[in-house]
DNA sequence: AAATACTGTCGAAGCGCTTCGACAGCCTAT
DNA sequence: ATAGGCTGTCGAAGCGCTTCGACAGTATTT
């Protein structure tokens, strides 16, 4: 392992002088900078990232919190997961992975190791125990997610509220009457998960605004569950005619129930999903569709933490504008019968 | 921050009788121990990790590199780095996630930066250009995949071939004499993935003993290039009624385009999926299917770097036995029209 | 010409921990 | 009783880096 006294020394420099030349805090004259470079690049040097810790309490690292649970959004969380990463390498960031699984006390422990210089957390919950400890602990983050107190956190997420809007607004604006919403499994709604309680606010008020009825059902996905929640939303409201479906895993079973009992999209039936571009344009039918921006999420995380890091800007929230893109699933409402 | 040297005065003993206690490297007196440890918790003491790698020349992080393409198998991925995160843990160790973006140098600058103590790799090429740099650097290190030459190497992977095999097996055991099998996207294929075309091989010389016509077509996913794959596939062979899918987005969009052929599963045709059970199990049809162990996967590759850490054990392969399950998508060949 | 201000470099201290050798006190075997 | 072996604890060195203050040398100002 090459150090930097052997950089030094093969440089005929100082190991201070070497230290200058890679940070940069001094200025440093041309031709030694050459010297110290040629010789960093001809031992093969690379600085011993605890020792650089320990001296000057940063250690380049940020923390990303990732739910354990993979009910729901895994490609979403991936897509985030990798943005991140690549957004905090430009940085001169490494990131460290934790899980859910150790909850409020990888907080700790991370905050109290000095093991990163900043957290970013996903999946909030509305009320989330790690809060109070991330309030308290000092330590710069950044949640992906809204939860119900934001005071003194920065934040970033899609406005799910006017993404629940933007649904109800495009069926309403086709003369879609009764609208039937899909959501993510049972549990995700137990435990308060801000962006499927808000997305639900946002669709009734707008519903309420614009004189739809609104039926919204949980559902686990996967076929067989999509199906008895399709056969209780018809005989409640057997008039629907446009469906919200904020669940991956129940697009593609709705679509093929929807099919099998003769029911055409757009032509009978509209359907509006809240997922991923990706998987709009992979479905069977071209879905209409509230694209989930997951990268630019994972990137406005990390941008925002680096510059709390540099003490550059302080708490906020920060909502990213819902944009609707109109593709084959979704069409006037069939005259009424 | 608190520090050892406040631990150490405030439960009355030396520096480094603290540091044994929590090492466990040398025997410490019961009363002495306890005193301690109510000391470490009174104070909430977390060891500062920068200065632990620096002393013991180790940092307890195990780097994992996962591909930045998105282009396959990302919950596969998510779920083999949620299990490589979780099984860490329980060994003390926490998980740096690095991009496949930066490609060689990241397992340069890991290794000379002593930033991880071993590095796990996904997404393993046949030839891969990581490895003679790993294989240089003498970074222990586990492999998710296996490349061509695996030499040196520690290697998890499932076994591919004998998977390809398993799939025919069950179709031609049903009486299916004309068997297609939908691949993963042409790139995948042309930078020599490792598990693609293993699996292809073990297909191939299956196919090949059990006297089973076998048509191998490479798609992008999504509903409109397995539209064109089915129809190209039919038309070459217009007998085939099995099928082997080995691309998660094109299980969806086959299954809709045979209903809509009026191809009944598994009446007419049977489709074996090689995805994760959940995948497999969320289906429009339930999919017989050769499951894809991510969990394992991942426990695997820590268990074995574990052990290397520790002295224990060497290179070595570990192929995991493929496991079919037999579900709703596949049945008996229709007698020959 | 003297006073002042930069610029570029160096030496040394210190970050918080691990670990080695030393050693006091005690127990066991001769 | 004495040598030898354990046990439990301590002090000190040192891991590789950053950073502060010092200072020599040169440039700028008065």
């Amino acid at each position: 392992m090459v150090t930097l006294a052997e950089v030094a020394q093969h440089a005929g420099v100082s190991a201070s002088t070497v230290s200058y030349v890679l940070s940069g805090k001094r200025s440093i004259s041309a031709t030694t900078r050459q010297r110290v470079e040629q010789s960093i690049r001809e031992l093969g040097y690379h600085p011993n990232a605890g020792a650089r810790a320990l001296a000057s309490n940063r250690s380049n690292i940020i923390a990303l919190m990732v739910p354990l649970r993979t009910d729901m959004y895994v490609p979403v969380m991936m897509e985030i997961a990798i943005a991140v990463a690549t957004a905090a390498r430009t940085h001169g960031y490494d990131v460290l992975l934790l899980t859910g699984e150790e909850g409020p006390d990888a907080v700790r422990r991370v905050t109290g190791s000095g093991l990163a210089d900043a957290m970013i957390l996903m999946d909030v919950q509305l009320e989330d125990e790690r809060l109070p400890l991330l309030r308290g602990s000092g330590q710069p983050s950044v949640l992906i997610g809204l939860p119900a107190d934001a005071s003194g956190l920065t934040c970033v997420d899609l406005d799910w509220t006017a993404t629940g809007a933007l649904c109800v607004e495009h069926l309403a604006g086709l003369g879609h009457r009764d609208v039937a919403v899909v959501g993510e499994a049972p549990a995700v709604y137990e435990r308060h998960t801000g962006f499927a309680e808000r997305t639900l606010e946002g669709l009734r008020s707008r519903a309420r605004a614009a004189g739809v009825r609104l039926l919204h059902r949980a559902c686990e996905g996967g076929y067989d569950a999509m199906a008895v929640t399709l056969a209780r939303i018809l005989e409640e409201r057997p008039g629907t005619t446009g469906f919200v479906v904020q669940n991956e895993s129940a697009v593609e079973p709705l679509l093929a129930l929807l099919r099998q009992q003769g029911r055409a999209v757009p032509e009978d039936v509209s359907v509006v999903a809240i997922c991923p571009d990706q998987v709009a344009v992979q479905a069977s039918v071209r879905l209409t569709s509230v694209a989930i921006p997951a990268q630019e999420m994972g990137r406005h995380a990390v941008e925002h933490l680096v510059a709390k890091l540099d003490g550059r800007g302080g708490d906020e929230v920060v909502l990213l504008a819902p944009e609707l893109t109109v593709r084959a699933s979704s069409g006037p409402a069939p005259a009424a019968s």
